[in-house]
RNA sequence: GCGCUCCUAGCUCAAUUGGCAGAGCAACGGACUCUUAAUCCGCAGGUUCUGGGUUCAAGUCCCAGGGGGCGCACCA
């Protein structure tokens, strides 16, 4: 760990500033000063400062690419003008440096700044890897992510692009005068999904709490209470296996429009898509998986039975007799439990067949109504409710619903959900009263959308795991010290902290 | 939780179907007045994830544990 022996900053420990004032991003100083030519200098001096990550020094002259969030710039240093040039030339990978000097370009043509005085800003003690192949174990990426936000030229990209999906979905609902809010992650009951919650306690409550499986409930009670329109950025949590497409704790975005039904909120998904895409690439016609992937609006809507015969040739309807839908799903190795509906067996026929396969958007409709109790039935079918699921590149993308906003059907719902969780479904619903309640006041044709934040990242960032979109994604911990070890591990620190 | 698979120097990777544990980069010491993954000389670096076992001999084979990846299950 001391290996690196005495270094730069710790020469001048003493005199690391607490701020330095950089005038231009290094990357801005490559563009800016792009017409320079071999050998020329531009007259103006600039002040920059970031990583150094590459060092050549050579005898009395020495080079250094400082690299900066907007780029990489190199630096010059000249023995007979560069201020304390023989500690220039025992910088360290990886030490942070500010900079002051001309804009030049070198006889070699490498935009440059020539740098009159600099100043150590940190000392590295540690190394980036190998600077030409960078880091490639993913789990010293994902437990460092400071590593690998260094190491790896473009490791940032991604996480740039989230930001800009995320600022994009703002500005699009923004623009359709949608409030955003904040309701509680907190929550007494774990409502408005099914899944298991993490749970806590809360003291001086003397009471059991959940980390929010969703806002739902939430949400559709401020619609009630007159917000016509609203939405949510945020994180849920859910209490289960990780994979490639799941992270415990994920981005969740759920919007409520008052008076509007599945099919409007079909085509705000649609919109929030396409102007995330065009937020990124500028375009809807992207690249997922070296395959080219078309998200312009509309997209297709289909029933999970016409997308079943596509993908498997095999045709099942709502209208057949359930032993005969349920012998071509085990004809199709799908598992039929006992009880369940053709409509519940179409679905599970879709998930485990039909689903992965589908590639461009499409709104895959048909969703029975037992696996939707939150969901209005379908205004056509009674055995089926107004629900749609566009999928991209086989993954869910989004949930899209005609809300369920009848109290007494809602009640009849939970009380299935009770029946199930009573026979051993852990993930079934709870009976909400203060949602029931709020539904009693109440509550207009609403129309709800959720959509995965990070699956969205994943598809406009060509990423096949979630966790690359994610700085810090869900690991198991290392090096777990139990009490006493005396190293002052103690993650809750000392007394001093205590209050 | 189950199955498969991986773990070698700080990083990236080698090591002949069980036979002396290596290279490049980084680090460290030095040379070099225009480098571009600089070059050159020198030097150091290892409980091969941990613990057992088989064997004359284990990085390699077996067992258990830890961590990662993928798949299954659950889900978005």
């Amino acid at each position: 760990m001391s290996d690196r022996g005495d270094r730069v900053a710790r020469d001048h420990t003493v005199e690391i500033p607490y701020r330095f004032e950089a005038t231009v991003g290094a990357g801005v100083v490559t563009d800016d000063y792009a017409h320079l030519a071999p050998g020329e200098g531009s007259g103006v001096v600039v002040r920059v400062a970031g990583r150094v990550m590459r060092s050549r020094p050579q005898g009395k002259v020495a080079f250094a690419e400082l690299r900066d969030w907007t780029g990489a710039v190199q630096l010059f240093a000249l023995g007979q003008r560069t201020e304390n040039f023989d500690a220039f030339v025992r910088i360290s990978l990886g030490d942070w440096i500010g900079a002051v000097g001309e804009v030049v370009r070198t006889k070699r043509g490498e935009l440059s700044v020539l740098v009159e005085r600099w100043v150590a800003l940190a000392d590295a003690r540690r190394g980036f890897g190998d600077k030409w192949r960078g880091v490639n174990d993913v789990e010293i990426r994902h437990r460092q992510r400071e590593v690998d936000l260094w190491a790896n030229e473009g490791a940032r990209e991604v996480f740039i692009a989230r930001t800009k999906i995320v600022a994009s979905l703002r500005r699009t609902l923004d623009a359709r005068n949608y409030l955003e809010v904040e309701t509680p992650i907190l929550q007494p009951l774990a409502g408005g999904a099914n899944a298991r919650p993490f749970s806590t306690h809360y003291n001086a409550l003397h009471a059991d709490f959940f980390l929010r499986i969703a806002p739902e409930l939430y949400l559709k009670r401020l619609v009630i209470g007159g917000l016509e329109r609203v939405y949510e950025i945020g994180k849920d949590f859910r209490n289960e296996g990780l994979s490639p497409r799941h992270n415990p704790e994920f981005t969740m975005l759920e919007a409520y429009q008052a008076y509007a039904d599945y099919l409007d909120m079909a085509e705000l998904v649609e919109s929030l898509v396409h102007d995330a895409a065009i937020a990124v690439h500028g375009s809807t016609v992207i690249s997922f998986g070296g395959r080219s992937l078309d998200l312009t609006p509309p997209w297709r809507r289909a029933t999970m039975t016409e997308l079943i015969e596509e993908v498997t040739g095999v045709t099942v309807a709502l209208g057949m007799d359930r032993e005969e839908v349920a012998g071509i799903a085990t004809t199709l190795g799908v598992e039929v439990a006992v009880g369940e509906s053709t409509g519940k067996i179409i679905y599970e026929i879709y998930e485990k067949t039909t689903e992965a396969q589908l590639w461009g958007p499409v709104h895959v409709t048909g969703y029975p109504i037992e696996v939707s109790p939150l969901t209005r039935v379908h205004r056509d079918h009674p055995e089926l409710v107004e629900r749609i699921t566009p999928v991209i590149t086989g993954r869910e993308i989004a949930e899209v619903y005609s809300e369920l906003v009848d109290p007494d059907e809602q009640r009849r719902r939970f009380m299935e959900q009770a029946r199930a969780r009573e026979a051993g479904d852990e993930e079934a619903m709870a009976v909400d009263e203060d949602f029931l309640r709020a539904l009693e006041h109440g509550m207009p044709p609403t129309g709800g959308i959720g959509l995965g934040v990070d699956r969205l990242t994943m598809i406009l960032t060509d990423t096949a795991n979630i966790r690359e979109v994610l700085f810090f994604p869900a690991l198991r911990p290392l090096g777990i010290h139990h009490e006493s070890d005396g190293s002052g591990a103690d993650p809750n620190g000392g007394s001093d902290r205590e209050d």
